[in-house]
DNA sequence: TATGAATGAGCCTTCATTCAT
DNA sequence: AATGAATGAAGGCTCATTCAT
């Protein structure tokens, strides 16, 4: 019998949670290859290997198995930078080590979910007006701990004054479009995770700690 | 009558061609407002006060015109930075102008064309294959544009050496998503669009210019 | 002025009757290219050079002009045969020079009229319900004709007694299949018309004129 | 319970089957009285007492369910014809009663499929290119059969020396007239089907057996 | 008489969701 | 819990016909 198969009983509960998770894995699958609107139920459970009608016993709706996805992305971004608990940021090169840091996890965390991304960053905001909602409170999220960090890492001395609600947005759009050329579109495969966020850190710090001498020719 | 509202005969061309464009204006609305999928024909005809037939005497498709709303954004911003044509890059400082001045000249074409620029940010993506590819065609030509502009500003000394392709990337990312929240999700309405482009420009030279000294505490 | 062209004043009921010709014409065309269904008004004008609105001032719907055309076809085959005026069928010989010279007259007609041709046979049963009884009360004719045409030769004892109206309608399936494969389809369009006309002749003749002696091994 | 009412649990695919069959039953019915194109899918659907959607579970499109008529009807004549294994025609005795076995063949199933027959002589012409190709094979392969039977019947001193295209054609032209008028107009109905088959068959004989005479008055 | 832009009814098809088994 | 057949609303597109100019 397929429940001892790896020589322990599972129980109902636990493979009831199986049956779900493949279902949403499929669904992953299907809506980073095809968009959420091309999507059909039946190609989700068709991978599966279910009846159509068994795609409504773990999930309400097209929408709500989208909206389920949508979060675990956020969800996961979220937790990674909030698992940072960064060392006392107490000089630049300790900055910068750390930035490095939460950055490479970021990376990690990305390619390893490369279909939530390609959800999130091709298809998120095209779905329908309620997840609109759920993105723009991530973005003001975002933006909002970023312009408070600046404001924290100004305070510090280690950036200088600028407008750090730009400065949030101008970070999140780097980041977000590296990611999209790296992993959704691998345009830039061939660059090594690990030099693309050297990069990141150093143009962030490079563009917030020092004056641009323009008066040189 | 209405012929000579103006102070002059319309011709019939010239009337075919303006009921073109408005129910092109009104495709822009739609699409903007709802995105591709909730956008129906019967929505962007009823607007404009015609019956749905006669959409499809000026468009072929909904894709077909969906097509066109995107092709018409993608000219008119790289028809903006062609039309550039900036001074001698002979030293930093005319180098910081140039590029603020091709900075406002892009704010200024996006804001005149909002929807457009919400219907590329938040469907493009989305829609089909087919579209995918226009976009990535796009980037693509962008990313390369940039590319080689760094390396020609590396070459004549005004940026330092890093790599290309990621810091054209980087760029693209930081204005596209400055371009996002202020035309489209308006949550940057409240910066004046000068600061704003003084901060991008800034931003690329302060971390292409100058080392970051990382050992200073 | 085009209408000294031929070096005589056109009335004016005459241009109009050669622009009414002309849409005729064109409808022959299309209507024997694509059938009935997939014909569109725009494409009969747009043969002719003019516009969609002219063809109302000539016909006053697709379906009118079908059924012009049908008529049209039909009178003529009626007129041949009614033109016939056969000689007296006072020996076999006569009876049958006299069928070969109306065989031929209708092949000359029908081949002249391609188009009708091909619409009669290949659109006229299927367009609608309306059609269908101007063809049955042809056929009927047809039918009813021959079946007494039939029953005079039996009379004059040219023919032997059979079911005449059967023999009838098998008379005009072997004319009509003939037609179909040697104007419309082009299947016999190796064979010349006199050798079809002759089979025909010679097998109707044979299987009306002697008992067939069946006992022979 | 409707299940039992043969005597036996009907499995699933059983009744899929069934459904499937009830749909091509009012298929058949409404192509047969409206035509081809004045058919509604909800007209088929609304006779079956099932809803719109239900049709495209069986059948891909009306155009396929149209080609499966059109197959199923040719199918059925084919079939007919090569279940025929007539005996030696070693006579004309034989050969006439072969032929008169096969005739009153046909007649039956053809009888029995009325709504088939009409939709193949009245709709299979006018409906797309794409069925005219299935169409024409057929009677190119129909006349090629007669083709080489006249020929060998020659051979074997059954009939004389003719044009044998020409005579496949005529043939056939005789017997679709006759089906035509008996099964689909019921202009024939009155006369039992074995006087028909039986006049076609001498027909056949007779004007292919003897020389006329045409020096006879 | 001629034009051709405008009309709008009509139908095929898709697919998320339901429900009887 | 699982099935999968059935549902039916919804919308893109066509094209014969009209009518203001």
């Amino acid at each position: 019998m397929p429940e001892f198969i790896d020589g322990k009983r599972r129980s109902r509960s636990e493979k009831k949670a199986d049956r779900r998770e493949s279902i949403k894995a499929s669904a992953i699958e299907v809506f980073s290859e095809r968009g959420y609107h091309a999507t059909k139920i039946s190609e989700i459970v068709r991978r599966v290997g279910v009846a159509q009608g068994t795609f409504y016993l773990y999930y309400e709706s097209k929408d709500q198995i989208f909206g389920e996805l949508l979060n675990d992305f956020l969800t996961m971004v979220v937790q990674t930078v909030a698992d940072w608990e960064p060392a006392e940021l107490d000089s630049r090169e300790v900055f910068r080590e750390e930035l490095t840091r939460v950055g490479v996890l970021l990376t990690q965390v990305i390619q390893e979910n490369e279909g939530l991304a390609t959800i999130f960053f091709k298809e998120a905001l095209a779905v329908a007006p309620e997840f609109d909602l759920i993105i723009h409170e991530f973005y003001d999220t975002l933006g909002e701990m970023l312009t408070n960090f600046n404001r924290i890492l100004c305070e510090r001395g280690l950036i200088k004054p600028l407008n750090f609600k730009v400065l949030a947005y101008m970070t999140i759009g780097m980041v977000e479009r590296i990611i999209m050329e790296h992993i959704v579109n691998k345009t830039l495969s061939d660059v090594p995770p690990y030099e693309i966020v050297d990069h990141l850190v150093m143009h962030f710090l490079a563009g917030t700690t020092e004056p641009v001498d323009t008066t040189a020719g």
